[in-house]
DNA sequence: CTTTCTGCAAAAGGTTTGCAGTTAG
DNA sequence: CTAACTGCAAACCTTTTGCAGAAAG
């Protein structure tokens, strides 16, 4: 199951004629294991941290073809950076981005998105992708105070 | 109605300490009448159009100040761009936002409000701003293609 | 083998910082 | 008058582009 999700990504690659090298099965892999979203230069350290080393222009390059094909999606958080996260839940996601530690947390609601697409269609918006993001505190920066 | 947004951001400034400076008169002016979010760069070329200008630091410095005092907040938007939008719905902002043309579009919908703050209230996390962004196709790319 | 991909160097935006002069209160 | 604000120059960080060499299929 947890290793299906890169399968699915190099099959993509595959059938749309793109080439799976060791620097794309490296940024499959590091986005899989994460399980939230990374910067590019976040998954350059944890591939430095391995002894591995990609060049930033190249992660530049392999998440911006995830993003064309829909493999991974862009997110605004804590800081602002621009992330991207292994889209495993059909274009939608839901996110609390704690602003004091930066901790981030994903849920999904299928009531929520219908309902969201719902409207959107009612003034002819057909909706591809959604990403949603509270900010807030998040429990244990709460108890803290 | 229109203007007391703009009044009600000075009065903010005031009560908080800051000066109600004609820089930042300028820019609460704009991003009133534009009705959406605009970059930084963007309030300069309205503010040029009209024959006045400001630096960007200083605009980019206006915007923090109002990020801070939840005047204004960040969003991310058709082309990946930071931009602001003045907080007239109390934390919570709901865009649609065309792959095609950029064009952006907001609703409200106290529903979907309400159960994403409980959704997120039930795992411990106190929600104080929410943005949700769709992206897609709008009614007029639609009709085109 | 050939086409695609990677890395380097460098450029192009966007955003922030230090400092001197200006302005609101 | 004084503290806060603006503009300039320059730095910094993120993201993109051109080109030569490397590698997948």
């Amino acid at each position: 199951m947890i290793l299906s999700m890169v399968q699915d990504s190099i099959r993509v690659l595959q059938t749309q004629g793109y080439k799976v090298t060791r620097p794309r099965r490296q940024v499959l892999g590091v986005l899989e294991e994460a399980q939230k979203s990374l910067s590019p230069y976040d998954i350059q350290r944890v591939l430095r941290q391995r002894g591995k080393y990609l060049s930033h222009v190249t992660i530049y390059r392999i998440l911006n073809l995830f993003c064309r094909l829909s493999l991974a999606h862009k997110v605004l958080s804590a800081g602002g950076f621009v992330k991207c996260i292994l889209d495993k839940k059909e274009g939608c996601h839901r996110l609390l981005v704690c602003r004091c530690c930066g901790a981030l947390q994903e849920f999904a609601d299928d009531e929520l998105c219908q309902r969201e697409r719902k409207i959107a269609q009612n003034s002819g918006f057909h909706t591809e992708y959604h990403l949603s993001e509270s900010s807030g505190i998040c429990s244990s920066c709460y108890k803290k105070q």
